[in-house]
DNA sequence: CAGGATCCTAAACGATACTG
DNA sequence: CAGTATCGTTTAGGATCCTG
């Protein structure tokens, strides 16, 4: 039994971190942001977490009331765990904690775990909502087997899982390449020209889809200005 | 020797946690949103977190740029840590987490640890950007012996240190009845009759402020609809 | 006052084995 | 598939003492 060890503080962030504080709890709840997942959806994605942690963790979360049990069974899926109301308001805090972290992002080593639906929140983390555009329009990503896109209207930009209705970009890549992108280690440019990023679309709307990730499409900028935090060198390619 | 621990993961989600998701380390960055302060200072608002602890997360944040020591000998204080502009840039993020975990505050209990000072974040994690009115006033708060101001300018709102000039409310209260009244466990009304609170100035700057702060002031709604998610009694009255 | 060294305990980890 | 139970190993957490 968990002998659930608590902070003692009568204090807001104190009790927050008494409840999504622990090891591991926030990688969890950031698998659910995706949607529902099953608990062995979880497990695979968290490399390292051990079974009965995982339990624990989730029969917490439930039991907080930041987390549920979905009974899909008749529908072909069967249980799975979602996100309560109170647990997706947990949402902009993770995608800003993602965002924060991108300048810690080294680069990829071989032991990394990477999964491409990561993808979906890193691009949902770098949406800068002073950079929208008042057209409508959708941008299409595309990372490994997984497909998303970003939906301009009205002034707002929001990520969706899946295809878009008629993208003004698709872009191609793969999941390594696609964070070391979100994290400056690489240009849109520099993953084109090494074939590792496929643009397809009007010019000038990949260009308002980068700056709207804040991206420097052309120039390598990026790269030298966040380079000062990290490592003197590095080597690139992958599989 | 700490061995690092790290979550080896290629997402900026992981990567931020390898920085600041262990245990104790939020906290002490709390303890710097509220300004410089010594390593003995930290140690005293956070009980039990052990001093070689304390020194290793320090030392870590500084060798990650999160915090940085500042050597304020000559000005009369001494050395001190402080916040980077990257540990900064946590602010909007731990006061939403602190917003966030106001839900999960119980009702204080003996052994909870209490500082003044923290009503100072719980103020502005209360903060409601989309309620400040369009006015140039000041409300000051006098949380046992801390005393800080919200100033109203601009149509924005920002908490400040210290007294204020020319508040139209003052809000002079205990760091207990400031927290319970923010989790929602008891409401200004209650607390001013029961001589936990006073307000002074006008009525309708009052009535602004506590609609700024996402308070009702007089009915009790707020405890009602609250009480839902925690327990099903509880005893009050506390010293 | 700042923080290093030590020691002990309590968790977390990882593996494996087991259950409805 | 979705967990629970157990166990050996590792590591973090916490208390105490010590030093510059």
């Amino acid at each position: 039994m968990a002998t659930k060890r608590s902070y003692q503080q009568y204090c807001g962030l104190a009790s927050a971190l008494d409840v999504v504080g622990e090891r591991w709890t926030l990688l969890i709840i950031r698998e659910l942001l995706l949607g529902p997942a099953r608990y062995s959806d979880v497990l695979a994605n968290l490399p390292g977490i051990g079974t009965n942690l995982l339990a624990e963790r989730l029969k917490f979360l439930v039991q907080r009331g930041v987390a549920r049990q979905v009974d899909l069974r008749g529908t072909g899926a069967q249980l799975a765990y979602e996100l309560t109301p109170a647990g997706e308001e947990l949402r902009p805090l993770i995608l800003g904690l993602t965002r924060w972290g991108m300048e810690f992002v080294d680069d990829l080593r071989s032991e990394d775990t990477l999964r491409p639906q990561w993808g979906f929140l890193a691009a949902e983390a770098m949406l800068d909502p002073a950079k929208v555009s008042d057209r409508h329009e959708r941008y299409e990503f595309r990372v490994d087997d997984q497909v998303f896109h970003i939906e301009i209207s009205g002034g707002r930009a929001r990520g969706l899982r899946g295809a878009a209705v008629d993208p003004v970009v698709v872009a191609k890549t793969d999941a390594a390449t696609f964070v070391r992108i979100g994290s400056g280690h690489l240009t849109p440019l520099l993953a084109m020209l090494t074939g590792h990023l496929v643009l397809e679309g009007d010019v000038d709307a990949v260009l308002r889809c980068c700056e709207l990730l804040g991206l420097e499409s052309a120039s390598s900028r990026t790269v030298a200005s966040r380079a000062v935090s990290a490592r003197p060198a590095s080597s690139a390619a992958a599989g």
